[in-house]
DNA sequence: TGGTTTTGTGGAAACGTTTCTTCCTATGTT
DNA sequence: AACATAGGAAGAAACGTTTCCACAAAACCA
């Protein structure tokens, strides 16, 4: 049963009728019979004609396809944010071409150019290491882009998480149960995530009229090793932070794990706060309290925000959509018993504009 | 800076060569001369020509892309296979079109059609609910198909993890800890995966002369909901088990969530043995033992089964790779203290060839 | 009835490549 | 010196669609 390919001039033969005819029959385009519509139909239906979608692609210079970059799909954040995008894609008739780009600038932009090359309609890119706003503003020229929480030129579109908000109010949290020496452990100073949390944590302390421990602040390349060594390195450090603020999935295993390595107990020695409503931090003893945000709804708005920029060819008024933080309170955090007050008072400053 | 695109032809020109010779100048096929090798390269360098992947698809009858099919790949189960596969796929020049079956056969069959339309050089198949060898026959007129842990035709090539002797060896285990009531929790019986399983733990109890509770063996699509409300009612019913075995990753979430909910204790009232070795399996308290395999085994043999069969066009050769399970042993199972011997002693016999 | 519009059709062009065929021109051989 | 041979290039065909254009026939309007 060797399917044949059968084209479009066999069907036309078949209903007896021009191959242009043919294509507006089936297409429902331009001016065409009734009768005509009935004959092609039923002559595709029979050959089990199958459009070929490179050639209609070739003529209608659009592919049907949109490209989407994240870092790293093994990270559930990313696994369920591209699963809604795929959901909302495939339910207006797009596929969609998945890459990682591992974080690394060099790969993104070679997976961009492929991406071009395969005439995508759109592309969705998710953050990753030094990641210049030029390079998308050249892009849009092309075809939509939409960022996901990723610095974006002037005119793009994009939606973003409130980082700075989320790791604001985690932080006070912490400060008011009497913390001051708290970690904060994130993937990517370099990356629009690291950089607002990183402002956030600092800000709440400053609001305090307090300064954070600069010592305190490791912001790398997400890795659960990382976490881990770097996690126990802080415990056996000689102020060794009272909680650790966890802004990553696999940060907050590394850490988890440290923790359990060190013989340190939740919460009683060591406040933890972590991030993504996984099965870990709500099945783990304590549950963990969660910096979480709703993935489906970036995913969602992500295609949204595309479909709009594909829809109309000659309105490319870019869009911005910023998605709050919610803290999931659990039963990783308690009071500071052992905090000793070491970090300096400051005069209170943001280090952002209030909005 | 609104990027022109540049055709071969323009690059022909500009380079004084005939547009038949610039592409087998970048191309390097055919008979070309070194100098206008040269020339064509540099006028192409100069004028940022990059080749237009659609127009080259139309000619060459490839895209230089494959499908890849699962059930849903928010589960990391998948997220793992298809980073895997995406990483070997990658390194091999072919991009990865990506969608959900959401385990419905209709809408299997209708990406299938939707991707074969597309012309994809390949395709990978996750296992899904009524699946049809048949179908799988079908297709591989057409292309490469591989099937992942899926039932397949004769001449069909895939790759399968050996969830009967994995079964087996876990229900063994428990059997030895002195457990004869061990609920079976497992998604889909109708795939492959479910139904090995519930051969090799049916199997198990045959070896010891025992015959499994049917009652116990609850094999319905995965869904942590399910499992939780499941593993519940098992608690609370006459007889109930005093381990369970929980074969896929949202019912061991959902599992773990009832015995907390109900107030049983790990390892001391129940034993628990998990899927995939995933944070949750590690870090819980107790860390819970696990039948586990190796996901980016079985990513990477689907690419290479699958780029083997791109390969050579005309050498059909079905090959298929089964992929052994390990029992990683850690502190959730303990000897079955309150066991009521309830399993009938029947005569042993194998639901299955020995092998 | 004669012109004007509408409607449907057939044929051809176009999308941007690769590849096949033909042809010319050196180069080498006897 | 005449002739075979091979290397290189030009030109055209092909991939399977959609869409543009021209044109005939039918319908409409005065």
């Amino acid at each position: 049963m060797k399917s044949n390919k059968i084209t479009i001039r066999e069907v036309a033969k078949a209903a007896g009728v021009s191959l242009g005819t043919a294509s507006r029959a089936l297409n429902r385009a331009g001016r065409v019979s009734e009768e005509a519509i009935t004959a092609v139909t039923k002559a595709a239906r029979q050959l089990g004609y199958e459009p070929d979608a490179i050639a209609q692609s070739m003529r209608t210079r659009s592919t049907g396809s949109v490209g989407i970059l994240v870092s790293d799909f093994t990270n559930p954040l990313y696994a369920h944010i591209i699963n809604a995008v795929e959901s909302s894609m495939q339910a207006a008739g797009y596929s969609l071409l998945l890459a990682n780009t591992h974080n690394d600038a060099k790969r993104e932009r070679s997976l961009i150019d492929l991406f071009r090359r395969r005439r995508v309609d759109g592309l969705i890119l998710g953050p990753c290491a030094q990641e210049s706003p030029k390079l998308l503003e050249q892009l849009a020229a092309d075809f939509p882009v939409v960022g996901i929480d990723r610095d974006l030129p002037e005119s793009g579109s994009g939606v973003e998480v409130d980082h700075f908000h989320g790791a604001l109010q985690a932080t006070r949290y912490l400060l008011d149960l009497g913390h001051t020496d708290i970690a904060l452990l994130t993937p990517g100073s370099t990356l629009r995530p690291g950089r607002e949390r990183i402002a956030g944590f600092t800000d709440a302390y400053r609001m305090r009229g307090l300064e954070p421990t600069p010592r305190l602040i490791r912001a790398e390349p997400s890795a659960m090793e990382f976490a881990f060594s770097e996690a126990l390195a802080l415990l056996s450090s000689a102020n060794p932070p009272t909680a650790f603020l966890c802004l990553g999935t696999r940060i907050l295993s590394g850490v988890l794990q440290a923790l359990r390595h060190a013989g340190r107990a939740i919460p009683e020695d060591i406040s933890v706060i972590g991030i993504g409503d996984t099965d870990l931090s709500r099945l783990f003893s304590p549950p963990i309290t969660t910096l979480t945000w709703d993935l489906d709804a970036v995913g969602k708005s992500a295609a949204e925000l595309l479909l709009k920029g594909l829809d109309q060819e000659a309105a490319p008024e870019p869009s911005r959509l910023v998605l709050t933080t919610q803290l999931v309170l659990r039963e990783s955090c308690g009071p500071a018993l052992k905090s000793q007050a070491r970090a300096q008072p400051v005069q209170t400053r943001s280090t952002r504009p209030r909005d």
